[in-house]
DNA sequence: TTGTCCAGAATGAACGGTCATTCAATATAA
DNA sequence: TTATATTGAATGACCGTTCATTCTGGACAA
């Protein structure tokens, strides 16, 4: 009768979902245990069961939803063109993000990053990991000939991933602007850092 | 006895302000009444003569600090050279708000706007006000053959908006990162979005 | 198969604490 | 004295958390 890990695992996975459900609609702070119970089919002294707190349950939906955000990242197709292949990478994030109604549940992260220390240190240290998986994959394009920099990586890779984030939180004060044709802004700001190198120079 | 309508407003100032700074601190929800009394150094009982709930201090600071940013921007130094005003309008506006801890405030702004449709309806009133000036601003440069835009004035504004927000909130979340050279990578940005033109073309 | 037992899962009312809001009492200035 | 400003303890609602209780399904003896 005791339920194997499996189970644990995924009843932990079902708090989690109706979590995110109430967090979407309410935020961190408005959403009560009760809403999340109720979403959850569950009752209180259950959940508790499985965390210890309804802190604890944030900063496993932060974990959880930083950890969607980077297999989303992941998934961009890929383009034999290099340059293509960044612009795809900065568009494709923010489009994901936004057409998964992430938007709120970004901006709650920031606002929650800025004041609960737990979660400041979740975020950041995702923050670093993706920075320096960007900066590595930079890094390649140029030793590899296929690209060149015009500023310090680490720079652009900060400030792309602002881009991303700021065009993402944005939708939430621009209910009425369409974005559907942002692609060749982006593709002209992203594509000016850096230089591709002619194949007909070598 | 009475009150002179000044000093009303003086009085209603002063407690913004002091919720100002419990919001940085805590946030919107995690800041008490008691916070706020404690911070303006008044009583529970007096601050409700001039605000009729907690609620409508949020909406009310939310409307002032929409304000002052939206002064910080009209306070960027003019440059003679129309593309370096573009740029410094960006540049400057990021790092004023991020030189005055704005990032917290902005981030719960957002978070905020996210759930409370009062406040979502200050934000996107500010935000379209904001967007069709600096679109103004953009379309009197064209007109006076200054400058061309390589894609939707809209659509650019937007982005360069959402780029600021984006680079502002991220502070947060990159705590031990140097921002301080980004001024150049800003400059690459944005010059990419228009064509000068050329005095000689003429 | 059938009935009994029990560990672990789940319930939900109750508790203690907190917080926004109110209001009776007091201070103040004209 | 009086109208207004201010105080701060009291109120009542709400919320996270707990815990006494109930439910459930498999083990096992007969």
């Amino acid at each position: 009768m005791k339920l194997s890990e499996q189970k644990i695992v995924d009843k932990k996975l079902e708090i989690l979902e109706a979590a995110q459900a109430c967090f979407v609609r309410k935020g961190f702070h408005n959403t009560t245990m009760q809403d999340i119970c109720q979403q959850a089919g569950m009752s209180a002294g259950n959940i508790y069961r499985y965390f210890d707190s309804k802190e604890v349950i944030i900063e496993a939906f932060a974990a959880d939803e930083l950890q969607w955000m980077s297999t989303a990242i992941n998934d961009v197709p890929s383009s034999p063109d290099m340059l293509q292949a960044i612009v795809d990478t900065v568009y494709w994030t923010a489009t994901t993000l936004m057409e998964n109604d992430k938007s709120e549940l970004i901006a709650e992260l920031f606002a929650e990053a800025g004041r609960n220390p737990r979660i400041n240190a979740i975020y950041t240290k995702f923050n670093k990991q993706l920075t320096q998986q960007a900066c590595g994959m930079l890094q390649e394009l140029e030793d590899n000939d296929l690209l060149r920099c015009q500023h310090d990586k680490q720079l652009i890779t900060r400030i792309l991933i602002s881009l991303v984030d700021g065009l993402v939180v944005n939708e939430i004060v621009c209910p009425d602007f369409d974005m559907t044709n942002m692609r060749p802004v982006i593709e002209t700001m992203v594509t000016s850092l850096f230089v591709p190198i002619d194949p007909k120079v070598n």
